[in-house]
DNA sequence: TTGAATATTGTAGGAAATTACAGGTGCGTC
DNA sequence: GACGCACCTGTAATTTCCTACAATATTCAA
């Protein structure tokens, strides 16, 4: 292995023993700042990704991000048809952002919004999805004038931006919310999951039509669905049922 | 950084790089046999997790197992009560075996399987869970009796572990099958998951309700569900539709 | 102990879904 | 051109769902 190798490999391992001494989302942003250097970034934003329902800049964990090109992003809700976004749905593995060019329903929008990007000096960059629990996904997406991208070097930041945001999220978020579904709503809502009516799910449960019924009613409550079908959706979403 | 860290982590990234070279599911194990020697591993198995209609034998991508366990383990569906399994659905970061204990659901079967591993042998282990897309959910477990965990080697075998997964799921499964639903279909089932009856979507497609009704017949058909929510909810499962 | 949440069940009417029977258009391939 | 496929639409009968109005029992926390 090069000298060159072994250089960043060491930072890497480093940097992931670093991150358990940072307390707030500053220190990370300053932690990934020194160490990133090395590959060339200089930007770096982790926003959760929105649901249909959701407004990407509540789910910004840490951003180092240029503010005019924030400011029009989310004024402009470019989200919704971010080419990079977009490719976070569908695959699990970091990936430039040049690699994100070739979906047919973000053309032309997706162009607009690279080029813009552009505009701000974020030419290339990398992202790296991150596909949780609970719903919950992300990714971490990082810019520079001018990126070492490499076979060898790609692992090195994908292990150091995957522990980044496990770090982050720890700082960020503590406490995991509780399952709002009592234990009954969810076996209603799973056996509905698996083409089962409220009648099928009474015989297996043991209870009435009526009953099954009426948990699958306070379901679509707590999980503000319009019925059945929504509310299934909904849980299996935030993964408050598994099937 | 020690000598023994740097060791690590110069044999994690040239085991990554060595990966690519690698074109068989026995080359994949007896390189991850070489390079994970190091941390004491001397077992591999890299199991998708089945649903509740599988067989957990049909997703083995990768193994080096005691086979007198791994018969037992089959015979006996061990796979629906084990905690490791079931701690792989509930979590994104690797996790040591005996971290997976707390599940009341799991108890006393989740002991039986935990003691009868260790009578092969495999009293510790590692596992890292793998949530992919397309519904494909896996892990790869490793055990070994004299196990190298510390905060420093997991994340080398974290990131280890990450790379021959994906090298193996691109050894084994070359092609990504197609999405087996038409647009029309797609539109249909995604509407639904948002709470719209067929009037509804009918209206915002400008169809009529009866063509919604037929999209979602077919849906239902080539998914094998009963009804629109059994649709919603495998479509979602095995990312046919996002939402 | 008192109230809130959960679990259970009932009636009944209207809304929505499912299925069976039928039929039309357009598009691309063999 | 024949064929398959996607897409579109209709009627009608049956099933299932959704909701409003009730009601009883249990559990658990304030």
């Amino acid at each position: 292995m090069s000298g060159r190798s072994l250089d960043h490999t060491i930072h890497a391992f480093e940097f992931i023993e670093e991150l358990d001494r940072l307390a707030s989302p500053q220190a990370i942003i300053d932690a990934m700042e020194r160490s990133f250097a090395q590959y060339g970034f200089e930007n770096f934003i982790m926003p959760g990704l929105p649901h249909p329902e959701q407004q990407i800049e509540s789910l910004v964990l840490l951003k180092k991000w240029p503010l005019g090109w924030y400011e029009r992003y989310t004024r402009n809700s470019y989200d919704r048809h971010d080419p990079v976004i977009r490719l976070c749905r569908r695959t699990v593995q970091p990936f430039e952002w040049g690699e994100a060019h070739s979906d047919p329903e973000t053309i032309p929008k997706g162009r607009e919004i690279m080029h813009g990007a552009a505009d701000f000096g974020m030419r290339q960059g990398y992202c790296l999805p991150i596909h949780g629990l609970n719903g919950f996904e992300a990714c971490l997406s990082m810019s520079g004038p001018d990126l070492d991208l490499t076979p060898q070097t790609k692992p090195a930041i994908h292990l150091m931006s995957m522990y980044a945001f496990e770090r982050a999220r720890l700082v960020l978020a503590p406490s995991a919310r509780p399952n709002p579904l009592t234990a009954r709503e969810r076996e209603a809502l799973r056996w509905a999951a698996l083409g089962k009516s409220a009648a099928d799910t009474g015989e297996i449960l043991g209870v009435t039509e009526r009953t099954i019924t009426a948990h699958i009613g306070s379901a679509c409550a707590k999980l503000s669905a319009a019925n059945k079908t929504h509310a299934v959706a909904r849980a299996l979403q935030h993964r408050l049922i598994e099937i």
